[in-house]
RNA sequence: GGGCCCGUGGUCUAGGGGUUAUGACGUUGCCCUUACAAGGCGAAGAUCGCCGGUUCAAAUCCGGCCGGGCCCA
């Protein structure tokens, strides 16, 4: 016999993935009848690095797609990629050590596109050796004019109806370096400043309260103080108005849960704008801004006479003014971590930018309506969209000051601000270099200039489900396509991609975006702590797939349950590789019993009947799973149908036969058992697929097969069939016990009981199995009944007897196994509690029982209710 | 600080009122058997984070605490 192929990963991906490659596999087909099933799949950050998270993440979502594809479904199942964004403007400008101000915009723009395109090859050579099913036809990216443009249409629309205007709002800012900074470009500084104790008046009485705060140039937008709500001592002011130093201004006393009463004087002073606190308390009294500062870094004319000053100056002018007029009572030294910008260090001002706003807080009731319409999976994430659009407190900012995004295609007037939108058919445009839809401003005939507005990235990110279904590029498909049927996605970005796709799918279609979300969790580091570039824990997958194999990392990434964080487990892993390795080998031996497509026969045997009955039964279980999502139970069910019933059981059986209901047997459920494989380990199935089924099923790859159905149910062939199982096992565990080889021949087996005849169909399967030379099966034999032991049901015993449930248990558990045996044997044990007796049927109790052969030179195996004798 | 989630053998996980508490990896004993030693048959190993409460009965429900994660524009 020539030696047996290996299993070996690296040839068998590559092979059969260059094979979906050229077969095109995955294509969509718009023109087909079949039911779509369409994934408005997450594109690719293109930051180049694949994450061990990525790969789990679309690893998950390339199982929803392999799995529809096979139940008959058109799946629509984009490859894609975002290319946009203030991280890879970051990464361009410390390549190339320039700021965005050192070159023409369009230069710029091309910077970062040129750096980010330039991991696209190598990402979708990373979707590609990770096998996954997404399609080429149906690509896009983000920074497309083509996607773009929609992004841009959509704006109008919604301009048009009335839902976009206008709006101061504060960003952060560097005076220094003359621009908006995005979170991420904001770093932090422990700073040792002072901490000023000013003098407020009371209105219309002669004390004062005293005010503490490290920002005392503020003091010109000063609008409230705010009070802890328990702090007794402060309740009297509630209400009242007190006067600010320097500028007279009137400002109320409130209370807010929000106070720090431990801080300072407990009394704290909110302006607009000094940092993001007071952001919140803005938003949340409705207060009007005013911008104490400017571009520069310096004081407005709202400042009085320190207007003009930088912020530094400011600050100390006015603390010596204040001590000179003795509003100063003391300061004192105040640790504290300051906003500086990452770039030159400089402190970071917030500082109020118009900005345009999508109205959002008014569409709150809509989106929680559609939220409802969708299916959550799993279901408590459905709550944390909930929680974060009733916190919501201002509408949508929707404009950045960046460069490297979608421009926001507006005109404004030089002259009365008036804005002019453009026209649809005029998207994609850049309002920087193209001329207006007008010439002049329509309401006072002035200049006209273009924004340099564009859009935050999740204006584009939230219109993937219009993008996928070609809104506004073609009807009929839309028509057919929105909603989509799913939208994967992590948990942490429900309030933003989620959020605001159900938001605009809303506001443009009224209608939700999907018909269901799956969401996953993060993978973290092998010790549960999340993993960062900076802590140096990150694990790079791209070494595991070379050594382990693509499959065997998926089936990691379908151990992983939806909705939690997993940490990485590389045990998992080598797990998944040895099922393939089993999978494998199951494909050299099984696929000796047939070559062709075997008939179903007249007759099936006993083990044929209840291995097709688990299967059916597997087939209905994993169906169920993959329909809700439910990866890892879906994995679960059929790996252990496949290694612990058809593999370690039904296979040992059946070694010996040639018979054409085990042809039939072994060809229905492997095939069937591949098949609720192949979305996990697309790469091992195909290959098995192709040596033992291709030339008789005809379907050029086992993802174009159809999904198995349940094909055979009989009860008692399952439950009869169980205890065959059962026997043949203890018989073998028998063996190893003896330290037999697993081959050795016995002389007798006999199997005794009132249920043993039911087996007599199974006596050669059992002699062939076990290598008997006789079977016997008999009903009863020389045999003496024993009980050896006697255990109360508690789940009859308590709901029946409620408290006296743990008496009654006491008081058997006392009793020898005989003596309750002999007493159910005359109907029922009495048994008395306090001052009631209590008759105890038989069902109450699990009775232990041996049967003894006596007088015999045997070896016994209690199996259930039989007695399996073994002579040598 | 607020919302949501998690805490189960050495490690990681399943389960979510009554089960002998699931499985994997690791440890360990035996077995080369018409595929697979990357395999098979066994074994050891868990007071289910802590403290209370509800209940005849709690890993499971409730409250508090401790530890961890994500989000809070």
């Amino acid at each position: 016999m020539s030696p047996m192929a290996q299993y070996d990963s690296a040839s068998i991906e590559e092979r059969w993935q260059k094979m979906w490659k050229e077969e095109a596999v995955y294509r969509f087909d718009p023109g087909s009848d079949k039911p779509v099933y369409s994934i408005d799949n997450p594109p690719r950050y293109t930051s180049g690095s694949l994450h061990l998270g990525h790969a789990t993440g679309y690893s998950l979502i390339d199982f929803a797609a392999r799995y529809r594809r096979m139940r008959g479904c058109n799946v629509f199942f984009p490859l894609c990629f975002d290319v946009n964004g203030t991280p890879i403007e970051v990464r361009v400008e410390k390549k190339h050590g320039i700021t965005k101000l050192d070159l023409p915009r369009r230069e710029y723009r091309k910077l970062c596109s040129d750096f980010a395109n330039g991991f696209i090859e190598e990402m979708k050579h990373h979707f590609e050796i990770l096998g996954e099913s997404m399609d080429p036809s149906i690509y896009y990216q983000t920074d497309a004019t083509y996607y773009r443009r929609i992004t841009q249409i959509s704006f109008v629309k919604l301009f048009r109806m009335g839902l976009v205007y206008k709006g101061n709002f504060p960003v952060n800012w560097c005076p220094r370096c003359m621009t908006a900074l995005a979170d991420a470009e904001v770093e932090y500084r422990e700073n040792l400043g002072k901490l000023n104790y000013i003098k407020f008046n009371i209105e219309g009485e002669d004390g004062h309260v005293l005010i503490a705060t490290t920002r005392p140039e503020l003091l010109c937008t000063c609008k409230m103080v705010a009070v802890h709500p328990d702090d007794k001592s402060k309740s009297g002011l509630i209400g009242k108005n007190l006067i600010t130093p320097v500028y007279g201004r009137k400002v109320p006393v409130i209370s807010d849960p929000k106070v720090d009463p431990a801080y300072g004087t407990g009394n704290v002073m909110i302006c607009t704008i000094g940092d993001k606190d007071d952001l919140e308390w803005v938003m949340k009294y409705r207060l009007e801004m005013e911008k104490g500062i400017d571009e520069l870094g310096k004081m407005t004319s709202l400042a009085g006479r320190y207007a003009g000053m930088t912020v530094p100056e400011a600050r100390k002018a006015i603390i010596e003014d204040m001590a000179k007029s003795g509003e100063l009572i003391k300061q004192e030294d105040n640790q504290q971590n300051v906003s500086i910008c990452w770039r030159c260090h400089s402190p970071v001002e917030f500082l109020q930018v118009p900005q345009w706003f999508l109205k959002t807080l008014d569409f709150r009731d809509r989106v929680l309506e559609e939220a409802d319409k969708i299916n959550w999976y799993p279901a408590f994430m459905k709550t944390r969209l909930q929680d974060w659009v009733n916190s919501l407190e201002w509408d949508w900012v929707l404009s950045r000051q960046r460069i490297f995004a979608t421009p926001v295609p507006v005109w404004e007037c030089e002259r009365c601000d008036y804005a002019v939108p453009a026209t649809e058919e005029m998207c994609y445009c850049d309002p920087t270099e193209d001329a207006p839809p007008v010439e002049k401003c329509p309401d006072c005939g002035g200049k006209l200039i273009g924004s340099t507005d564009v859009f935050d990235t999740w204006m584009d990110s939230s219109g993937s489900a219009l993008y996928n279904t070609f809104w506004e590029r073609d009807a009929d498909l839309h028509e057919k396509l929105f909603p989509m049927s799913m939208r994967p996605q992590s948990h942490d970005i429900i309030r933003t991609w989620a959020f605001y796709s159900i938001l605009r799918s809303e506001q443009l279609k009224e209608s939700r975006p999907w018909d269901d979300i799956m969401i996953h969790g993060f993978i973290m580091a092998p010790d549960g702590t999340p993993m960062h570039s900076s802590i140096g824990n990150v694990i790079d997958p791209i070494p595991i797939l070379k050594e382990y194999g693509a499959d065997a990392l998926r089936y990691y990434a379908a151990t992983c349950s939806l909705g939690i964080d997993h940490a990485f487990r590389e045990k998992d892993v080598i797990r998944g590789r040895r099922l393939c390795n089993k999978i494998f080998n199951l494909g050299q031996f099984v696929s000796r019993f047939f070559d062709s497509k075997p008939e179903r026969p007249g007759e099936l045997r006993l083990p044929d009947r209840w291995i097709l009955g688990r299967y059916s039964d597997a087939v209905a279980k994993a169906t169920a799973f993959f329909d809700e999502y439910q990866f890892d139970k879906a994995m679960k069910e059929v790996e252990s149908f496949i290694w612990h019933e058809f593999a370690d059981h039904y296979v040992e059986m059946v070694k010996s036969r040639k018979d054409d209901a085990v042809r039939y047997t072994l060809y229905t459920v492997f095939l069937g058992s591949l098949k609720m494989m192949a979305p996990f380990l697309p790469h091992v199935t195909e290959d098995v697929y192709q040596s033992c089924f291709a030339g008789h099923e005809g379907t050029v790859s086992l993802h174009l097969t159809s999904w198995p159905e349940p094909i055979l149910r009989d009860a008692g062939a399952e439950s009869t069939g169980d205890v065959l199982k059962d026997i043949i096992a203890a018989i073998r565990g028998w063996k190893s016990d003896k330290k037999m080889p697993l081959n050795a021949e016995i002389d007798t087996v006999e199997i005794i009981g009132s249920g043993a005849a039911a087996l007599s169909a199974a006596e050669a399967d059992i002699t062939e199995t076990v290598k008997a030379k006789e079977i016997v099966i008999a009903e009863e034999a020389d045999l003496t009944e024993e009980a050896v032991g006697v255990k109360p049901v508690y789940a009859k015993l308590g709901p029946a007897f409620k408290a006296d449930a743990k008496e009654i248990t006491a008081a058997v558990s006392r009793m020898k196994a005989k003596e309750v045996m002999e007493a159910l044997k005359d109907g029922a044990l009495e048994i008395t509690v306090g001052n009631v007796t209590h008759a105890l049927g038989p069902e109450f109790f699990d009775i232990e029982k041996r049967l003894m052969l006596d007088g015999r030179a045997v070896d016994t195996i209690q199996v259930g209710d039989l007695l399996i004798a073994i002579s040598l």
